[in-house]
DNA sequence: TAGCCTGTTCAGTCTTGACTGAACAGGCTA
DNA sequence: TAGCCTGTTCAGTCAAGACTGAACAGGCTA
């Protein structure tokens, strides 16, 4: 693992400010740009020198990542450990995670639209209804969009 | 104000929880909840007791509101106090929120595939300019139907 | 099997930010 | 103008969660 550019280095912590206001942590931002950047797959020991964190820190992070399926984990043939690198079309499980959120969502509005009778609180639930389905469909859109274009 | 229905107080409680996924904070989420769920407009008193917190609170997290374009401050001829309600189309300004978002994701990203040499690496970020950009057409999209069907 | 190497887990520390309550400021009423 | 009422600000407290480092577990090599 090379010494990083004065450019690498911007990306890195951009990217880390950047992530922290979508609900990742700065460090799995890090962790993002680490793997964008390099050519070759990083492992442990080099995301720990790279970024200066903690083995503890690297193995919680990459396991989040792993579990929003944005990074994978890799055998090298005659490496020990373990090596990892994004994976080929990372951002489809962000959107599906957003679907989850609105189908949440949906269930909250639903019960509240069933359970709440008097007629102001009705029409404004109906508006936040309405934002839900659309944004709903907007990512479902989206996300069938990323897909087709391959 | 009234006392509140088993129902209110559930939704009241749901959308807490569910905001707090997305950046807002739990009182801003049950603000939200007991101003769509109110016919008359709310003041600062009925806030505070109704959810149970301090005036601090419902002054910091309403001024955050406003920001955000989902609440307005109203004056009610006779009454001293401020009274709050919901926007009537609340939501379009989280969306414009999204769409700056996108656009400091496109400095970083801009800057770091001008200045970042090697291949792989150049195929990646543009692979997260592409989710980036679509992202945000999509945004804008959903943004225009939302304000065409009125 | 013994020893080593890698990854995971966990308790503790530290940072961040939400929330409170009291002090403060400004305007309205009498 | 004096006193009161409402809203804002701010210092302090508290809780949540990010991060660390050390202990632990499991597998690989010799």
């Amino acid at each position: 693992m090379n010494k990083l550019t004065e450019a690498e280095l911007q990306f890195i912590t951009d990217m880390g400010m950047h992530t922290q206001g979508y609900g990742l942590s700065r460090i799995a931002g890090q962790i993002i740009a680490a793997l964008i950047i390099s050519d070759a797959p990083l492992n442990t020991a080099d995301l720990m020198s790279l970024l200066e964190i903690s083995k503890g820190s690297v193995s919680t992070n990459i396991r989040f990542l792993e579990m929003l399926q944005l990074v994978e984990r890799r055998a090298l043939p005659g490496k020990r450990q373990n090596y990892f690198v994004m994976r080929t079309n990372p951002y489809d499980s962000l959107l599906e995670l957003k679907i989850k959120q609105h189908e949440e969502a949906k269930k909250i509005i639903t019960e509240a639209k069933a359970s709440i009778k008097n007629s102001k609180a009705q029409e404004k639930i109906t508006e936040l209804e309405r934002f839900n389905t659309l944004y709903d469909e907007s990512v479902k859109k989206l996300l069938l969009e990323l897909k087709s274009e391959r």
